[in-house]
DNA sequence: CTGAAAGCGCTAACAT
DNA sequence: ATGTTAGCGCTTTCAG
């Protein structure tokens, strides 16, 4: 591609083809060679550098825009050893919710000068692992890690001495991990749900989970047992599903439940994916949400808000989350004495439709 | 950060501070070193060049392996001119499909060797320009342009003389834009959508899309139109609701096509962030979707598959989509004489309950 | 088949 | 204040 036409062409052979417009790129040799004056002149001027004569400057500032050159980003890397690139991975990009956290992300990265290079794993932490070594290798100045339900082992290794400041989020990390971090407060959110759900009269409350292993998971969990002992009751352990975040999981758990003879009269989805596919189960079985059964879920997606009666979930600032990581990163950037963080978001419950009524119902048929 | 402390230290004169876990970067000299042969042999062997020996060959890739080498990408990228990356512009990351096209990309692009940087504009032209030079600063080797609501007129400049290879999903481009396409046959669907609540007794149809100067949107108002003119009618100029994609132009003319004394029996939504406010607005107004009327929308996102009734749409592959713009880019990138091409996807429409009865409905309160 | 050396485009020490 | 020059880490001619 960038064959180079200049002087230096003295040992390349150009193909006798035609050019085929290819790009023009002016070099700062052009706009040297234009102001008349030195590469490292022009390169003062453009980069700010206190040392400069006035006349020079707008000499070079002319001959620039004249040219309408632009540094190269690749040659200023190599150069600075910065390639103000954040690399972002992605676990899994089909959950909605990731919208608003890259959208957070990336706004505070503009705003910052920063790129974000976007990789999507899908659930593989072998993939994880592979996309971790390629930002390394284009030599990101910083990562953010959403990494897969199943953690890497190498993902883990790398996280003991990163080379580059890392954030990874609401995910655990392994013991003395030199990385920030940023969490989820889902054992509050789920705590609130449930004694919601305590309070209405529920006692038979089903929670269908990810796996233990998973933190959001294990955090919410935790508050669904907190506040069934906070109300001085024993959850029954036959209603807590815990196994994986796909809506599949969700949907067979929750045809299972509702088939059952003592069937819970209240399930919480302990995340968005999973309340599809709770949905689904649901609707497989012909009950109804919000007259046989109290429904909740995790995360405002559209789903929840808009479904017929609106589901209460537990809520977080998801753009927050993609924000705070992001300054994470770059404030260690800015300053490599910055310590690592760990910063945790506090997440909501709010109740709506499909939850919020008295059970046993006013008139159940 | 990469201060290097190798023998070219002579002019640096490094901070007497600790190195603070500094990372090591190994350099293709080290290998050269260890393996006592030259750099140019190093580079012989891991780019598979054929005229180097195999004891050659096996004591560099030893040295290799031993200290753990790999390429520096950025030096590979400034020295070949290529830097095996693609950027893809993304006009409206909140929307939900854009999930499924980013991994049909990525897919196909991490398979060939590529990587991906993703941007987001939301729906900002300005942005959009910014992006755009900042791929090309960043020397991409390609990029994909989903760009927002809203032409920029830096953007279509770009299009007429591109300088790396360029694809265009679903937006119209300048009359002698040098660069591939890929649409969805949305006129299609949208005719296939109109033509099925017709046949089940709809003539009041409204339909709420997007601006006309949206390919997308400007196919689809083709295809209503198609549809009333193949049976024979006309649709009600006042049902046709031109104006925005935003969820609250949506929810906003559901609202007023609904207090209306002749309000449409059928409403469809021009796209799947619509469907999202006229489902609100419907609700807003108390009329409950196949009963009081029927209702269609496009792409199949969770909400219309899960909500109920479950939603009729008009979908596409969205992952073919991301995929197929890839193919494109990366095709010619393996062969610059590659022609630019136009791909149309097709689209179909899936009936569900929320339209697939005939009106007017059997009992009617 | 191998090594020496030029140089991608830029920055920053060094030397005026 | 400005110019000269040495590289960043790599690939690729050119010479042997």
């Amino acid at each position: 591609m960038a064959k180079s036409k200049r002087k230096s062409v003295k040992r390349v052979k150009p193909v006798p083809g035609p050019a085929l417009a290819s790009a023009t790129p002016v070099t700062i040799r052009d706009v040297a060679r234009k102001a008349h004056v030195s590469l490292s002149s022009v390169s003062r001027v453009l980069t700010e550098h206190p040392d400069v004569s006035r006349p020079m400057q707008l000499r070079v500032l002319k001959a620039t825009a004249a040219l309408g050159y632009e540094p190269d980003f690749i040659a200023q890397s190599l150069r600075r050893g910065v390639t103000h690139t954040l690399g972002f991975l992605i676990g899994d990009i089909s959950n909605p919710v990731f919208a608003d956290v890259i959208r957070g992300a990336e706004d505070h990265a503009r705003s910052m000068g920063y790129a974000i290079m976007l990789t999507n794993s899908e659930g593989d932490p072998e993939l994880d692992a592979k996309y971790l070594h390629l930002f390394l290798r284009r030599r990101v100045d910083g990562i953010i890690l959403s990494t897969a339900e199943t953690g890497s082992p190498q993902v883990a290794r790398a996280l003991l001495d990163p080379t580059v400041p890392f954030v990874v989020l609401d995910r655990d990390v392994p013991p003395n991990a030199r990385v920030s971090m940023v969490f989820g407060d889902h054992a509050s959110g789920m705590r609130q749900a449930t004694a919601h759900l305590i309070e209405r009269g529920h006692t038979a409350i089903a929670l269908i989970s990810g796996p233990e292993h998973l933190k959001p998971a294990r955090e919410r969990i935790r508050g669904f047992r907190a506040a069934f002992e906070a109300a001085g009751l024993k959850p029954n352990s036959d209603f807590v599903r815990i196994g994986s975040l796909r809506p599949n999981f969700g949907r067979d758990q929750a045809v299972d439940l509702l088939r059952r003879a003592d069937r819970p009269t209240a399930i919480i989805a302990g995340s968005n994916r999973l309340l599809t596919g709770v949905l689904e189960g649901i609707q497989q079985t012909d009950f109804v949400v919000g007259r046989d059964l109290a429904l909740a879920g995790c995360d405002d997606v559209d789903l929840a808000r808009l479904y017929r009666p609106p589901i209460s979930v537990v809520i977080r600032d998801q753009y927050k989350l993609g924000q705070v990581a992001c300054e994470l990163i770059i404030e260690r950037l800015a300053n490599p004495e910055a310590p690592i963080r760990t910063v945790t978001l506090p997440t909501q419950f709010v109740a709506r439709a499909s939850s919020d009524f008295p059970w046993p119902p006013a008139q159940s048929n």
